[in-house]
DNA sequence: TGCAGTGTTGCTTC
DNA sequence: CGAAGCAACACTGC
């Protein structure tokens, strides 16, 4: 699941508890997690690295390492880190291809481990096994890489810029606001929360959008999305921080996994369409479709 | 019991 | 360019 503020909440952990921290050395449980080296090249061209900074970008991490390398992770559907101390981290009984789990408790995948000074270590949980990890030589190429795949950070956008990507994009609003190249960091939770405080239709054309829309969008996505962080992301499957504690986001959520539940305004029941094969969310009341290029039966 | 549904992305096809 | 379908994988819930 994690969207920006799962990721931020991810972030926000390892920069407090492993910054300056060397990596002694790694194990690296599922063949493929690497994706541009061999798993013996990458623990080779990490051992014994210092974690310099940690930033975000979208829905993906970024280590930088002391000797100008740097490594990129995107957690795809369940990845999220652990961190702890390093007997906090025990396979699973059985075959030792097995994931690891963090202070035994079995709601945790974890692939990757990174095994720290100071008796520390942080491992990736990914129960489904898509988590991404790149390992670059040089910082200058993982910021070519993002900025070639990457529109500007949901939160780090000004309303200017928004607007402009925004009004050149010819399809429905809630695919422009999960378009990663348009706007990155929202995914298929927040975009109906950001819709729904919107009061915009997720099928709404955006090229048709007013500028009042626009703008009442621009602050809705602020509004949740710093609220999300605040409340330190939502616990949709095995989703928590590097502690293993869930998000309260779950609880203040306005739409998402709300169908048949009343509205706040009172005037309607939430209603479930699909987008894409995405589920969507929204009062059909509140969120009317105005106009829409693309046809839709419902 | 089995199958639809679950956060993301990338690829193919229309 | 945009949308839809599918695949990657593993588990939950009806």
């Amino acid at each position: 699941m994690p969207e920006l503020p799962e990721v931020q909440t991810m972030v926000d952990d390892l920069r407090r508890k492993i910054i300056g921290r060397r990596i002694i050395k790694t194990w690296v449980g599922a063949a493929g997690l690497i994706k541009n080296l061999s798993a013996s090249a990458f623990q080779q061209s990490v051992r014994g690295r210092k974690i310099r900074a940690i930033h975000r970008r979208g829905k993906n991490i970024i280590f930088y390492f002391d000797n100008d390398s740097a490594m990129l992770i995107h957690p795809k559907l369940t990845g999220h880190f652990l961190v702890g101390r390093k007997q906090d981290f025990t396979p699973r009984t059985g075959s030792p291809d097995q994931p690891y789990l963090f202070q035994k408790k079995t709601d945790h995948y974890i692939y990757l481990i990174f095994y720290l000074d100071k008796n520390l270590a942080f491992g990736l949980s990914d129960l489904r096994k898509f988590a991404k990890v790149v390992f670059y030589r040089r910082q200058e190429a993982v910021e070519k890489a993002l900025y070639k795949e990457l529109g500007p950070d949901a939160l780090e956008v000004d309303f200017a810029e928004f607007s402009k990507r925004l009004r050149r994009y010819r399809g429905r609003v809630k695919s422009a606001l999960m378009n990663q190249k348009i706007i990155a960091g929202i995914g298929n939770i927040y975009a109906d929360e950001i819709l729904y405080l919107s009061k915009i239709h997720p099928l709404a054309a955006t090229d048709r959008l007013r500028e009042s829309q626009l703008r009442t969008l621009y602050r809705s996505m602020r509004k949740i999305l710093t609220k999300a962080v605040h409340s330190r992301g939502i616990s949709v499957s095995d989703f928590s921080d590097t502690a293993g504690q869930a998000g309260l986001y779950g609880e203040r959520r306005l739409v998402y996994d709300r169908e048949g539940e009343r509205c706040r305004c009172g005037r309607a029941f939430i209603r479930r369409i699909k987008i894409g094969g995405r589920s969507s969310y929204f009062c059909p009341v509140e969120q009317k479709l105005t106009s829409t290029r693309i046809p839709t039966q419902q």
